[in-house]
DNA sequence: TTCATTTGTCTCTCCTAGCGATACAGCGTA
DNA sequence: TACGCTGTATCGCTAGGAGAGACAAATGAA
């Protein structure tokens, strides 16, 4: 591992994870990275274009090179592309906002949002990691990942979001079963009062759980009955996308 | 400037500019890296899950969480994720393919490629660095840009792509005199045989030249006539982008 | 099979590049 | 004016990243 390298991404991650620019103290308090260290990373970053200091405030930004560096990737990752497409005709015929997130090693991070055609939006922060117990798509990783997480994530108390959150052991485990037996899971307002999510697993070209699709909507609207539109659309999306990672021989990410 | 920060992009930038998983040597190679530093950088970035190696042939890819990164970017960037929407509906409007260029210091760098409708699609590469004197959108930056950019050009003898190719300073002189003056530029088959571009200029906070937006079709669909709907519609839009970066005090990138 | 070549990976020492402490300059505010 | 911020510059120190080269495991040709 390489200290610099590991830091300038750190850096990286911080100023793209905030909604405005930021200036060179900030950056150092919350990422404990020294404030001299921050400075000479940020320097070079601009110097390689990823990053640019606004003009007057001095404070600084990631530029739409950062941005490019992502499209790219994703035009070399076709798996990705045809996911996108085929999530974003999805999200036009269902209506509900879908969620798309990947499965790294033990937790749940959204990578993109397709937003329904509610007035109100509902939409999850691209990046943010979903917790576990509460969110559809975190069982869904506990149902179908390897069973250590499991295991890992009942031997820590279980946050209460809700009322509805799951917080008992036995409870969680019962849950899971229920997701493994079924299919896909469901988080009746478990993580945010008045919403629902439902989701279904993608796995990959080795078999192993790669991404989890999510459809989140309020919970008037979305119906969690086996038999429902969107969740029978929801499974057959999943088991379409998993069918097209299968072709080929790459993996996730 | 971080060395190691800087191998790190270089090495990024090369493996997502191929399309497949890139070996170690042949990186070092196409880089001029030596190969022990891109081997430590890769193992690196791995641990980092940027990068990730793919089974059995023991190469190297950009992952998912490199376009997530980017994508991030983009949410922190509100007039991108506007033009976007607005290229988006554009496209649909016109139906030929628009392409979203970035100016960087003294070239044109393609940023995103909005699809047309025709069968058979054309489209530039994100990430491509689009010639200066046969490209419309290079003659934007020619036009538009700091005086030096044409001097600097001028200085170097011009690259033939077709036949049509403007090859003379004075001729090339004369034609971004032309496009300085209209407000927009053309590429007849200067670059490709059978191929038109117009582009266009969209300004930043500041006044400056910030991004071209590019329309590109076949000849025979594409008029280049002064009143042409595609032209005016571009100008328009053009416009329209120029103002939504007026209003906030950010730049480009 | 055998040999040769090329791959990704590891080991080693060397020295430079990245490090933190500290100082500094510019800007608002009190 | 004095203060408390900011972003930036300086400067020795040494840890950490550098390259050369060795190595094993593929790969392919004979």
């Amino acid at each position: 591992m390489i200290d610099a390298v590991s830091s300038a991404f750190h850096i990286l991650e911080e100023l793209v994870g905030s909604n405005g620019p930021r200036g060179v103290t900030d950056i150092a308090i919350a990422t404990g990275i020294p404030k001299a260290r921050v400075h000479r990373h940020l320097v070079a970053l601009t110097g390689l274009n990823y990053v640019e200091q606004v003009r007057d405030t001095a404070k600084y930004q990631a530029t739409s090179r950062l941005f490019l560096l992502g499209q790219m990737t994703a035009d070399r990752l076709p798996w990705l592309i045809a996911m996108r497409t085929l999530l974003g005709l999805l999200r036009d015929k269902i209506g509900h906002s879908l969620v798309l997130s990947v499965i790294e090693e033990d937790h749940v991070r959204v990578i993109e949002n397709f937003r329904g055609d509610a007035v109100v939006d509902i939409s999850s922060q691209a990046g943010a990691i979903l917790p576990l117990h509460a969110s559809a798509q975190g069982k869904i990783l506990l149902a179908f990942g390897k069973t250590d997480i499991l295991d890992n994530c009942l031997s820590k108390p279980l946050k209460r979001f809700t009322p509805r959150t799951i917080v008992g052991a036995d409870n969680l485990r019962d849950e899971i079963e229920k997701v493994r037996n079924r299919g896909w899971a469901t988080s009746d307002e478990e993580i945010e009062v008045g919403f629902r999510i439902i989701a279904a697993p993608i796995f990959g070209a080795d078999g192993d759980l790669a991404f989890t699709l999510g459809v989140i909507a309020r919970k008037e609207t979305l119906s969690m009955e086996a038999d429902s539109p969107e969740i029978l659309t929801a499974l057959a999306a999943s088991a379409d996308l998993s069918k097209l990672l299968g072709k080929r021989s790459g993996s996730s990410g």
